[in-house]
RNA sequence: GGGCUCGUGGUCUAGUGGUUAUGACAUCGCUCUCACACAGCGAAGGCCGCCGGUUCAAAUCCGGCCGAGCCCA
């Protein structure tokens, strides 16, 4: 009977889901593990990506209870913030801006609510048993509440102000344009080289923007820049409008782009903004919502800046200051609706202190254990680049409210911890009037950046607030798994706010994974057609080999998706299958007792091997080498030739317990990564004697005990007739037909299992000849000491060896004045019988005859 | 531009100084073998991205270059 993969899947998933398999036992003796799943962007349907990562998620989680935890494997949906805007804007052709913003929110809901359950039922066919009672999402009311209450408190204990920092701004539509509304265009504009007037010197500077010549704040220069470093500290005049700057020194000064000299201002683009930080220079507004110079501009104030830019050029020309201008390409930000390009504007914002917890953070990092290590200097990289403090206010609808009230003198008031959940567009301030001047209190329309939500979701997880015993039990959680590509936000974040507010890391490890590509080795991408489904693939292949894929990729690194990674796993599971059947073929058809004999030791030894290779991988986090070493045994090592080994004695029942154990635990230990395949194959054969509900309720296996000895013996016995069914297979000799004879010559002291040999190969006599065998050195090798000795004379030593091969009998070599120990000399040889077509390996040469 | 990672037969991949470089998929040949033809056995296929350095010895260590990915608030 072949292995229905679809109609088995189904099956088990219901199973589990009914018996509550995957389900925590808060009251469990056995020790919690927990994972800090990641709030999954409800924007969409499952990608590969989700399935990739939940997968190597779900390995995590069905090992760690084979390992005797119980696991803590909460399923979280994010719900705030721009994406779901954004596609409930596509969805609906309306703008969220030109609609009521509680219908719009409303909307929002609904659109996460609907991907919500396509999602949650997609983990279900991918047999990622998070636990469904303990599911959450970033927009319930308990979620938010706890957004409230951390910002309150990380406030309270001044770590949270006011201040202002640009956003961007599209002075069409007058409103704030998040990052990735921003649409880059290659534009043609000018460089224009002005000259700035020193003491005794001028400087040329190159801009593409003269308009903001008025809101200049120094110019700068690279540091390594020869042509400038002695004018570095001094002083030049802004022309037209006369005041003094200074010039500056900053690695990001490119020195080959127009005179390696730029001016900073206030703002113009991203790389202003970090000087500003990193030289403490003050901010400057000088154009205003509208695009319009301000005041600061002088007479120009009013214009904007394309009739701005015109004028100040031409009379820049009538002072003589101008030189001349050159056309360049350049990346403009633009308006993703009506296309003008955008300005970086003057805002208030909400901060979290971060700048003065570098050095801290990278502390709280290093205590942690990072899978693999190098994702840590990303993290390290990052907090060293850090030029500012983190801005938590955005000027979206859909995402958490700041609790806050500002009153007509622009004093804050903060809600208490006790009103949380609170809208402040709602609800009531916590005092009718400003406490501080008694004016009236207007609600705050601004949102949090989503970072502020799933940024708790390890003290989300273990009832921060909401359950101190639990949150006792619960914290720090075991294992926070994330993409590489969020190191700095997610991780980042999770880490500077768990230690502000519990002063302890939020887990313990921290895995990270790479990315999935399209075959073609670029990022999926829906523009470029070549996205790959995994729902096609899940209904094509199934689930268990679909993991396989996943099982097969590296932590950390980024791979192409393959769909003969999935053939491989469907053979694989197909394979399992079948050893099953071959077990259930011979239940209880034992007739002898029989004895145990040198291949039982060998695939037990073998058995002990993988147990202990594979539970260490799984521990590391490293699934790519446990799955080979459980492919390697199961398929190649237990099947491919113990199996066969074992056949022709299978009415014993020494030799069906030793296939029944194998294979016990076999399945159990790749059941974290073939679920459905292991589940079925335990409940067909296995449950019944083992009275359990379920595969993950056993536990990974333990030691076994073999004989080494035995097991060598063994081990020769299975090359002894890998190497005779080689050669029938040369002599296109059928398997299964019998031959006469089969013999055996042995290279050095090695013995085998006769029995088992004769009777696998299907030979009526099997003879075992010592000492025929022609033995050719063809090459010589040295161990490290004797290379380290030797030096160059290394190479001329070996040949010497080679042409006078009768040294190799005494016990030292005199070489140059150097004593050479034969024993750190090995060499290789090949072997031959004369006269007979034999076939060599390791242990034995043999040959047959019909 | 900066940081990190990767670059191995046609394709993908293992391999962090020392035998003849691992395995998969694809190709070709043989075998229906009493669990599995969704199988088994075998063959062919490689200047280990390029250049230079360290070393007796480099896919592996170092430097440079080229290409790809992630991140840069």
């Amino acid at each position: 009977m072949p292995y229905n993969i679809k109609e088995s899947e189904e099956k088990w998933r219901d199973y589990w889901a009914k018996e509550k398999i995957f389900e925590y036992n808060f009251y469990s003796d056995r020790p919690t593990f927990s994972l800090d799943t990641p709030p999954r962007y409800a924007s969409g349907k499952l990608h590969i990506g989700h399935a990739f990562h939940y997968s190597h998620m779900d390995f995590v989680a069905k090992y760690k209870r084979l390992k005797g935890n119980e696991v803590y494997f909460p399923l979280c949906f994010d719900v705030n913030g721009m994406p779901i805007e954004v596609n409930v804007e596509k969805k609906y052709g309306i703008r969220m801006r030109d609609y009521p913003r509680e219908e719009f929110v409303k909307l929002c809901e609904k659109f996460a609510d609907e991907n919500i359950d396509a999602m949650t039922n997609q983990f279900k066919l991918l047999g990622v048993n998070a636990d469904p009672s303990l599911y959450y999402r970033t927009d319930g009311e308990y979620y938010r509440k706890l957004t409230q209450i951390s910002f309150i408190k990380m406030y309270k204990k001044g770590l949270i102000y006011k201040g202002t920092h640009p956003v961007n701004w599209c002075p069409r539509c007058e409103t704030a344009i998040a990052e990735s509304e921003i649409v880059y265009e290659e534009r043609d504009v000018d460089l224009n080289e002005i000259i700035f007037k020193g003491d005794d010197f001028d400087i040329i500077i190159a801009t593409t923007r003269p308009e903001l010549l008025p809101a200049c704040l120094a110019i700068a220069v690279n540091p390594h820049d020869k042509r400038y470093s002695n004018i570095v500290g001094k002083e030049v005049e802004i022309p037209i409008f006369g005041r003094k700057v200074k010039i500056i020194a900053d690695q990001d000064v490119l020195t080959d782009f127009g005179t390696g000299a730029e001016m900073v201002c206030s703002v113009g683009d991203k790389d202003d903004l970090k000087m500003i930080y990193r030289h403490s220079l003050p901010f400057m507004k000088s154009i205003d919502e509208r695009g319009k110079l301000t005041e600061i501009a002088g007479k120009y104030a009013g214009l904007d800046s394309k009739e701005a830019r015109k004028q100040i050029i031409e009379e820049l020309k009538k002072e003589e200051l101008f030189i001349g201008s050159k056309k360049i390409s350049h990346n403009v930000g633009t308006c993703w609706r009506c296309g003008s390009p955008l300005e970086f504007l003057q805002k208030e914002q909400w901060f979290v202190k971060t700048v003065e917890f570098k050095e801290d953070m990278k502390k709280w990092a290093n205590e942690l254990k990072w899978h693999p290590l190098f994702m840590k200097r990303r993290l390290d990289d990052w907090i060293d680049s850090l030029s500012w403090d983190w801005v938590i206010s955005r000027q979206r609808y859909f995402a958490t409210p700041i609790p806050v009230w500002t009153c007509e003198n622009g004093h804050d008031i903060v809600a208490n911890e006790e009103q949380c959940y609170v809208d402040p567009l709602i609800d009531a301030p916590p005092s009718e009037k400003c406490p501080i001047c008694g004016s009236n209190l207007k609600g705050s329309d601004e949102v949090f950046d989503t970072w502020m939500d799933s940024s708790i979701s390890p003290l989300f997880n273990t009832f921060y607030e909401s359950d101190e015993k639990l949150f006792k039990k619960l914290y720090p959680m075991n294992l926070r798994p994330q993409g590489q590509d969020i190191i700095r936000t997610w991780a980042f974040y999770s880490i500077l706010r768990s230690r502000l507010l519990t002063d302890r890391n939020p887990w313990e490890e921290i895995m990270v994974d790479g990315n999935i590509m399209s075959p073609d080795g670029r990022p999926m991408h829906a523009s470029w057609g070549n996205v790959i489904d995994p729902l096609v693939l899940l209904d094509k292949y199934g689930a268990d080999p679909f993991r396989y894929f996943t099982a097969q990729c590296s932590l950390g690194e980024d791979t192409p998706f393959k769909e003969r990674d999935l053939i491989r796993g469907q053979r694989f599971v197909n394979k399992i299958h079948n050893l099953v059947n071959f077990l259930e073929f011979y239940d209880k058809k034992q007739t002898e007792e029989g004895e145990i004999r040198p291949v039982d030791h060998w695939i037990i030894r073998e058995l002990d091997s993988t147990i202990n290779e594979a539970d260490e991988h799984m521990a590391n986090y490293q699934y790519d080498l446990a799955i080979k070493k459980l492919e390697d045994f199961i398929w190649h090592k237990f099947a491919d030739n113990y199996i066969e080994a074992v056949k022709h004695r299978m009415n014993q029942k020494i030799a069906y317990n030793i296939v029944s154990k194998v294979l016990l635990s076999s399945i159990i230990m790749i059941a974290p990564i073939f679920p459905f395949i292991s589940e079925d194959s335990y409940q067909r054969v296995f449950r019944e004697k083992r009275n359990k509900k379920s595969i993950f309720d056993e536990l990974w296996p333990g030691i076994e005990t073999y004989n080494e000895q035995e097991a060598i013996k063994g081990e020769s016995t299975i090359e002894a007739i890998s190497l005779i069914r080689s050669l029938k297979v040369e002599n296109r000799i059928p398997l299964s037909l019998e031959i006469s004879e089969a013999t055996v010559y042995p290279i050095g002291n090695y013995e085998l299992d006769a029995e088992d040999v004769k009777n696998t190969i299907r030979a009526k006599e099997l003879k075992v000849i010592n000492k025929r065998i022609n033995e050719e050195i063809i090459s010589i090798k040295l161990s490290p000491e004797i290379y380290t000795k030797l030096r160059d004379k290394a190479s001329s030593f070996q040949e010497y060896l080679l042409n006078n091969l009768y040294l190799l009998k005494q016990k030292e070599i005199f070489y140059e004045g150097m004593k050479i120990e034969t024993d750190k000399i090995s060499s290789v040889k090949k072997y031959s019988v004369e006269g007979i077509n034999v076939s060599c390996g390791n242990y034995f040469c043999v040959s047959i005859s019909i």
